[in-house]
DNA sequence: CCCGTTATAAACAAAA
DNA sequence: GTTTTGTTTATAACGG
């Protein structure tokens, strides 16, 4: 059974499966954003305790992520070991032994997946998370997906305000609620805060209710997530604290709710996505491990789309950007060809659990970022073994690849075989994305087609490439607007996020097995973010501080370069967000039914 | 609301 | 006859 479905990548044609899976309906959350216009998402009302839960799960899942790598590390040195024999011959016993060991990966996995998945609900209930079905995924994307720019904002407002009337009241704390959702942990509280849990949910928030909150704390007196070795654990703070309750006065006095704070919380959700995206790799690639040596006996030619075969179908767009939450993968996606594969093992499944598909649909160029060819070089290791979409259009992607041959010119093949080496994501859907590319090199004007002896290649003409691009970024605002208050603390919060990642021993990728390209290129990509969204905005770089912390990358300043070179601006990829993707799924084809066109030309 | 850009789908035609 | 390569047309989603 495992033929691992890889085949029917190309059925692509036409929206056949539909509703895949319906695991993700979860999450989706029917579409709950989508945003901005409704900003309403099915309030569900969650109590504290459910949040504190959740919270917890949030921990507990990074702790088992990280258990995971670690496994998943000696595992793959196990495997790598002898995968080369393997083949038929090879002894029954290692196999046994290596397939006993997935087994119980697989478990953890599933455990986590579990985990991951209730925590997403419950951000996502909290209003926190917000979940476009089928979003792309970019490497920021996730990232950016999963905050909520304007909303959240005003919901920390609101909640402010509300609370500040409840203090009066007596209790409760306003800041540590929101924070807590983000971060995670539960406040504690003796004195009391609460969590409202419906602040978020809708806009309005209904403020507390005491009772329940209290459980994460009283459950776990001292154990405070973002309390240990003395030491606060808040993203980038890092202020010792000789006890507990100092901890805790330190945690109300500084990171209270408040611009600084939400947009640390931000960053916490994106690293935390981030983590995520990364453990669904790590898990494809587990995946593909076990399917080779299983099933294996193909030829080795995996080599360019390995993984994908297994689970690749389900992921696609999305891995990144759909991290966590997402994926939900729209029920939408018609088209994509999910096939069931994912059947059910859960490991498989993992991977659907970040993606999901949708091939079509903008990945919301929404938040168009400009970006560069640098800047497609500088993620390119990550877009080679994330799923994740580019956020780069095929015209750009395009160019690209031609510019980068010696001639500066390609045949329509190449253009092919470079999209597929350098992108993972475009290791699956060919018929999908080829037609797009043919599509593209037609359409513009600027891709010209040049008779060769031996047939005929693809050149650019940077001249017309560069007059087609005056859409430049557009970014959401909402985003934007958030972008910019965590703009503001860049720094820290690079340095927060490399403390996260470290903190969640994360170190694991960045040597191991990812070869950490992964965090540099997350910086990138948030820098990028965050220039893209200062850019459009405002473009007071000032505050831009110098950071200072190793992980400068992300510092957005010199990112744009020329800002008025239409070359930067590519135009609309959307590294961050992609946020909406609306679930707009298809009904488009039926409109088979009459032709009635006549609003565009 | 109109326009321009991009993404998808698809129908076709011409070459291989 | 099938596949690949190119062109085109139609839609839809967005953002300006």
């Amino acid at each position: 059974m495992m033929q691992e479905s890889g085949t029917e990548t190309k059925s692509n044609g036409s929206a056949i499966q539909n509703g895949s899976g319906g695991s993700n309906h979860l999450l989706e959350c029917g579409g709950l954003r989508e945003g901005r216009s409704n900003g309403e998402t099915p309030a569900v009302d969650i109590g504290a305790a459910d949040l504190a839960h959740a919270q917890q799960q949030q921990q507990q899942a990074l702790q088992v992520a990280r258990q995971l790598l670690l496994q998943q590390q000696q595992q793959q040195q196990v495997s790598g070991l002898k995968s080369p024999k393997r083949n038929d011959k090879q002894p029954a016993l290692q196999q046994q032994q290596v397939a006993t060991q997935q087994l119980a990966f697989q478990q953890q996995l599933l455990q986590m997946q579990q985990l991951q998945q209730q925590h997403l609900l419950s951000l996502q209930r909290q209003g926190l998370l917000t979940i476009q079905p089928g979003q792309p995924a970019l490497p920021l994307q996730p990232l950016a997906q999963g905050m909520i720019p304007t909303e959240l904002q005003q919901l920390w407002k609101e909640v402010t305000s509300a609370h500040t009337a409840e203090e009066t009241t007596g209790n409760n704390h306003s800041s540590l609620d929101l924070t807590t959702t983000c971060v995670s942990s539960s406040a504690p509280s003796k004195t009391s805060l609460i969590m409202n849990p419906h602040a978020s949910t809708n806009g309005q928030l209904s403020v507390h209710t005491p009772k329940r909150e209290s459980l994460s704390h009283e459950e776990h007196p001292h154990s405070h997530p973002l309390y240990g070795h003395g030491v606060c654990k808040w993203p980038g703070c890092e202020a010792v604290c000789e006890d507990f309750q100092s901890f805790l006065k330190h945690l109300n006095s500084e990171h209270a709710l408040d611009d600084r704070s939400t947009a640390q919380c931000r960053v916490q959700m994106q690293v935390v996505q981030q983590l995520e995206l990364q453990l669904a790799k790590d898990k494809e690639r587990l995946q593909a491990m076990m399917t080779h040596l299983h099933v294996k006996s193909t030829e080795p030619k995996a080599a360019p789309q390995p993984l994908n075969l297994v689970s690749s179908v389900t992921l696609s767009k999305s891995a990144s950007e759909a991290s966590p939450q997402s994926l939900p993968h729209t029920p939408t996606t018609p088209t994509a060809p999910l096939t069931p594969v994912t059947q059910g093992p859960s490991v498989i499944t993992t991977t659907s659990m970040h993606t999901v598909g949708p091939i079509r649909r903008r990945y919301s160029d929404k938040y168009n970022v400009p970006i560069s060819s640098a800047d497609i070089a500088q993620n390119q290791e990550f877009y080679k073994n994330a799923e994740v979409r580019p956020p780069f259009t095929y015209a750009s992607l395009i160019r690209q690849a031609i510019l980068e041959s010696p001639e500066k010119q390609l045949t329509l093949n190449e253009i092919y075989n470079w999209f597929t080496r350098m992108f993972a994501y475009f290791r699956r859907n060919a018929a999908t994305w080829k037609n797009a590319v043919r599509h593209n090199l037609s359409l513009h004007k600027c891709f010209v087609r040049v008779e060769n002896v031996k047939g005929a290649v693809w050149t650019v003409d940077e001249v017309e490439f560069q007059k087609r691009r005056p859409q430049k970024i557009s970014g959401n605002p909402s985003l934007i607007k958030n972008m910019q208050s965590s703009h503001a603390y860049c720094t820290p919060l690079n340095a927060a996020l490399q403390a996260s990642m470290a903190e969640n021993s994360i170190p694991l990728y960045t040597t191991a097995s990812m070869g950490n390209p992964t965090l540099g290129n997350l910086a990138s990509a948030i820098r990028e973010e965050l220039n893209g969204a200062m850019e459009h905005t405002n473009s007071n770089e000032s505050d831009s501080s110098p950071g200072r912390s190793p992980m400068q990358a992300v510092h957005p300043v010199h990112v744009k370069e020329e800002p008025l070179d239409p070359e930067e601006a590519e135009g609309p990829l959307s590294l961050v967000t992609t946020a909406n993707h609306s679930p707009d799924f298809d009904h488009d084809r039926d409109y088979e039914d009459e032709p009635v066109n006549e609003d565009m030309e």
